[in-house]
DNA sequence: CCAGAAGTTTCGATGATCGAAAGATTCCAC
DNA sequence: GTGGAATCTTTCGATCATCGAAACTTCTGG
């Protein structure tokens, strides 16, 4: 389970107490508190709105995309992203188009894509959304210096990548 | 999604600079990244074995109910705890019965009322999923020393009731 | 013993998702 | 050029988790 052999990847000791083997135990048990309790949130505060959790991504990997100067993502990049089936994709845009959120924009370079763009709308709709939750987070922040609020940013780092990588096997 | 659009403005009166405002915002999206990624591999990886999202939260809460002593979780008790209705539940528990993952237990007391209990064989399937992320997770914790660990720990709880609470208004 | 409350299940319907195939457009080999 | 393969999106039919409402069973208070 935990790799005893093989030498040590950190510049720090790694001889454990049990007690700081907890605290680590105590860790785990705390992000799987974390991501369940955030995905109840999502479930709930979007649903409310009509929104769904595929929704809800699609919309901030095009607040991504738009972010980072280029505001187009095509149908199949969406889905790619959201790791969804081409025909899910396509629902799920014609959701966001019909609530008003997803602006169909034809492709001149390449006209079998269709390119996708959020419209005002969504925007203020993930703002009220998530707004209030980042506010109340950053709030709790409060409780944090810099270098306590580093480590953490550290962590989360550190964990989402193994998340991820986890998830590519 | 991107409720951190705005850099500071002055929203709060607190004395601090642009740079340490900056590292709180993308901290938060830090957990957002960190809680997509978990529901994913959760869909992924459960999926691949034919538990839903749901079934999973239902097989967690019955474990932490079998760690504390009383191995039996009513039917409603349980749609309660999933926010999940009457009829959803039913189905969810004739799922993972059909799966060999749960036992209903004719609760002696009260006849109208279900009592549910985990098998052995649920175990086994949380730990086949989780074991690896978990063990990975544990794994990269290494680069931290236990104050860091302490520290993290420390700002999961804090999110974690401040997602909690959120959700529940 | 009876009326209503509480717990669970059944029933019918909605909707997100999938796989397969069709439609539309581009790319490539010749 | 031209025809055929490759790529992108949509349509179609089906599956399944979830819901709301109603039925069924059992408990409780008068």
């Amino acid at each position: 389970m935990d790799a005893h052999d093989g030498p040590p990847t950190s510049a720090h000791p790694t001889h454990r107490t049990d007690q700081s083997t907890a605290a680590r135990y105590a860790v785990v048990r705390l992000v799987q508190r974390l991501t369940t309790a955030s995905g109840h949130f999502v479930d709930r505060a979007g649903g409310a709105r009509g929104l769904h959790r595929s929704d809800l991504e699609a919309l901030q990997v095009l607040a991504r995309a738009r972010e980072s100067g280029d505001p187009l993502v095509s149908a199949g990049g969406l889905a790619r992203e959201l790791s969804l089936s081409p025909s899910a994709t396509t629902a799920l845009v014609d959701r966001l188009v019909r609530a008003g959120h997803v602006r169909r924009a034809p492709d001149e370079v390449d006209r079998r894509r269709v390119g996708l763009e959020m419209t005002e709308t969504a925007g203020a709709e993930a703002r009220a959304l998530f707004g209030p939750l980042a506010a109340s987070m950053l709030d709790a922040m409060d409780e944090l210096d810099d270098d306590e609020i580093a480590v953490v940013a550290r962590f989360l780092h550190l964990a989402s990548e193994v998340v991820e990588q986890q998830d590519r096997t």
